[in-house]
DNA sequence: GGGAAAATACCGCAATGGGGGATTTTAAGG
DNA sequence: CCTTAAAATCCCCCATTGCGGTATTTTCCC
């Protein structure tokens, strides 16, 4: 089974290149490859890649927003980013974007071929300068991450479960329901749960229970 | 210029394969191995390494430590952590202690080689699905929220006095009163605005205001 | 067996979110 | 000048949610 690849890159160059080392690898397919990203769901819709292999760096709109268009819209298709540039801002972008993988231009072909591979298995692949950011970045927030106030929040396992189908969007009437349990036992666990994670909304809880990864 | 590794790993038969290997691939020297970390800090000095593997669980004091003690004291000697698990607990601790690198057991011996090789070069090495988990790390904590769609959210001036209002903590009384309207056309300019970020409660808009420096 | 924590359940009230409709003011352009 | 669109203003209705109580039963640990 070959790996599907599409191109965004607007150096017509380099666009051909990459199509032509894609094509000429046994195992690997290029099904598209375009100038720009302002069709980019159609063309992806249209070329049915695997993996995308997205240049960052591209007049008018830029490769991040149309990462996170990918990533939002076909969850499936995964992102490889290519760049010639590596500063913080861009990477930390690209990945929070949902991208799967930032690799450099300057990397040879080889590993590019392996990225693309990697990524299409599932992992994620950094170009070795990147990671080391990547690594810097983990030394730096330090503190935030080794002292999150309290990472236990002492959820029970019923309230655990109440707070998930709340994370599906389910409303108390739906949770009852699911849960098998009164609408106002929903609230009351809600209410608990609101004070364990010192949050007042829904939404609230549910960003911290993201963050935090309970449930 | 050969690259010189000290190695940490308490089982003797994969420590003398990891040295084998090492000293059979042109470039490389093993200038130490040892069975557990308890002078690690001797060791490393003895052992005057570019690069310390380190295998994370081993009987007594534990790899991530003593990755913090090698970056604290000696922090030109780089850490590539070499694991069987890939737990983002531990994952993020290394990162955190300072490795430079953190691969798993499973990757051949030509990626681990490939990896010191990085690591020494002064980038960084994490198997693909290492990189996946700091991927999602950076996804799941939305460490720097990007919007493809538009960063300008059509606000009026209006409405974003009214969201900075709301910001202040201000209920839909409060902001009627500070702004010299009705408490019901508070209530209209919030609807508004709520559309228009995309958002369905006064804490997502809030957040996505922070996030996206609105008003 | 007794006590603590969890799970269950109910009531009432205030705040919020979402739907609709409506008028006036302002801005912009033909 | 007039038309039109957008912005700003206001009102009503209703469901959901958040928060304050209270209370009973179940579970679990000492």
């Amino acid at each position: 089974m070959e790996i599907n690849i599409a191109i965004f890159e607007d150096n017509k160059l380099i666009r051909e290149a990459l199509q032509t080392i894609i094509n000429g690898t046994p195992g690997f397919r290029c099904t598209g490859a375009f100038a720009n990203v302002n069709q980019v769901l159609a063309d992806v819709e249209f070329s049915r890649p695997d993996v995308v292999l997205m240049d960052i760096e591209m007049p008018g709109r830029n490769g991040i927003d149309a990462t996170k268009l990918i990533t939002d819209n076909v969850p499936t298709v995964k992102v490889l980013i290519q760049t010639v540039f590596n500063d913080n801002d861009k990477i930390f972008k690209a990945l929070c974007a949902g991208a799967s993988g930032y690799i450099l231009k300057s990397d040879s072909p080889l590993k590019m071929l392996q990225a693309l591979e990697d990524v299409y298995k599932g992992g994620a692949a950094m170009s070795p300068s990147i990671a080391q950011k990547v690594m810097q970045f983990f030394v730096r927030q330090n503190v935030i991450l080794v002292q999150p106030e309290e990472t236990d929040f002492d959820l029970s396992t019923r309230e655990k479960e109440i707070l998930a189908l709340m994370m599906e969007g389910c409303n108390y009437r739906d949770i009852a329901d699911k849960a098998f349990i009164s609408y106002e036992t929903v609230r009351t666990h809600i209410k608990h749960i609101y004070k364990k994670l010192h949050v007042a909304s829904r939404s609230e809880a549910i960003l911290k229970a993201r963050q935090q990864g309970i449930a």
